[in-house]
DNA sequence: TGATTACGCTACCTTAGGTATCGATACCTA
DNA sequence: TAGGTATCGATACCTAAGGTAGCGTAATCA
């Protein structure tokens, strides 16, 4: 037997492997024209591929631009062995990161505008954007659920009103003082270096 | 002269003083369906006007939400004579409160939303709502607009988060652990009772 | 009574999310 | 090489909603 499981492809025409061009198309397209005007029409054309394409692949724009912040952000980067205040502070500086790449921040804001009247969307964004990373923070930083849903809605909320009423992603400086201020509520083992 | 300039009311059929059951019938609705479902026709349609008379007052339904929240929040209840840490405090609960309100919560992130992708619907929000309260903060509390704006991007991104992935206001528990971590990094005078 | 302005109504335009259909194409298997 | 199957591109279409135009009517002042 080799390596991987020999997937035991389905009949047909299998599917193009195009998903990282739609996603890098997502987030220059939105990045380039806001949002709301990043249809998904505009979105196909810049990636090259038919509209009703995407629509084969996500079931909403919603479902798309998830799935591209998922993407974007990829595995959270839990050291091993480093303390809480470590983990908190690098997990902050993380997501003020990925959010300040092009059209990440943009996106983000969007889908979550768009989630407040979308029920559905909101499920989605719930389970497949937050859930996990919020279980992989409870473990690695074992605190209860409820304080890591405090923990991201304070990171995530700050960052995103930052963006969403400025345009612009949050300047270190002020990423430093949500690290100052988050820290201290937090740490269990505050470090004074 | 008397002590209120004669109107010198322009000539023409007079406007109807209806602002205030717009205001209601607005919050009401989207309390019960949904930012983006409380289309501007429902909205007039439970004030019980026209809709184009609402076009007449507000260039845009963004521009309406702007208002209704104004209206909604009211003056900064900024009590003299308050230290910095009581100031701070009562200010993170009078926003809280007002969030948790029938429908102001939604029509807030709603329209914080449609801002992300609307430049012209982002400066609305921030000269007319953001700005005020800013302004009055800096005043009372004797800080610098930089970390005004800072304070505001943790206190209403951090609510505004928790009303957009959970639909429902943010528990007294939480706004609790919000004061006490916002107090410590802000207050010069931090009173140990 | 006339001028002026607001209101209600209807019709309409535009954009954008999302769906249906159909011929063409790519891949596997017999 | 032929057949089966599923994807792709293209086109046309539906629907909801923001927003506008025009017109007759109602209210107020001079």
């Amino acid at each position: 037997m080799t390596a991987t499981t020999p997937p035991a492809r389905p009949p047909g025409r299998p599917r193009a492997g195009l998903d990282a061009e739609v996603f890098t198309a997502t987030l220059s397209t939105v990045h380039e024209i806001g949002y709301a005007r990043a249809t998904v029409e505009r979105i196909a054309t810049a990636t090259g591929i038919a509209k009703t394409t995407i629509y084969r692949r996500w079931p909403s724009k919603g479902a798309l631009i998830v799935d591209c912040l998922l993407d974007a952000f990829g595995p959270a980067p839990l050291r091993e062995g480093a303390d809480q205040a470590e983990l908190m502070s690098s997990t902050i500086r993380w997501i003020a990161a990925t959010i300040a790449e092009p059209g990440v921040g943009d996106a983000f804001a969007g889908v979550f505008s768009d989630a407040v009247s979308d029920p559905a969307l909101r499920e989605i964004l719930s389970a497949r954007l937050q859930d996990p990373y919020r279980l992989a923070l409870q473990d690695a930083l074992d605190e209860p659920e409820n304080r890591v849903l405090f923990f991201i809605d304070v990171v995530v909320g700050t960052l995103l009103h930052r963006m969403g009423m400025t345009g612009e992603p949050m300047v270190d400086a002020d990423v430093d003082a949500l690290v100052a201020m988050v820290l201290p509520h937090f740490a269990r083992d505050v470090d004074p270096t």
